[in-house]
DNA sequence: GTGTTGACAATCA
DNA sequence: CTGATTGCCAACA
């Protein structure tokens, strides 16, 4: 039965990560896309579970609905933009990604 | 069980 | 751009 394993993410984590691994190069979602997205919870859980689990998936892909990345993370999702080719509507801080483009729905 | 905090979002000043 | 305010949901002390 199932409790002998033990699961390291829950698994509303375990869709978030999947989502933000589903996220195609040069493209982004806001955590308040991906809570819609998945249906349940809410943009701070997204965020959440991305601050806690995130190490594993591209967190940079995921940014605030004003197209801004994480904070404490600007120059890495910086990089990272410049280098997937990412759409971008500044691209010094205050870093901005195009989100007109840059937004992707799952499709 | 209550109150605070948080990798949020939207609106107003 | 900064700051304040409200709404939202879950984790944490």
């Amino acid at each position: 039965m199932p409790d002998s394993d033990s699961q390291a993410l829950d698994d509303y984590s375990a869709r978030v990560l999947d989502v933000v691994d589903a996220i195609p190069v040069g493209q982004v979602m806001s955590y308040g896309d991906i809570a819609e997205y998945l249906g349940s919870g809410g943009p701070r859980q997204v965020g959440r579970v991305l601050a806690t689990y995130g190490g594993g998936v591209a967190w940079w892909r995921v940014i605030h609905s004003d197209g801004t990345p994480a904070p404490g993370h600007e120059a890495v999702a910086l990089a990272h933009y410049l280098s997937e080719g990412t759409p971008l509507r500044s691209a010094r801080p205050p870093v901005r990604v195009d989100m007109r483009n840059a937004r992707w729905a799952g499709r």
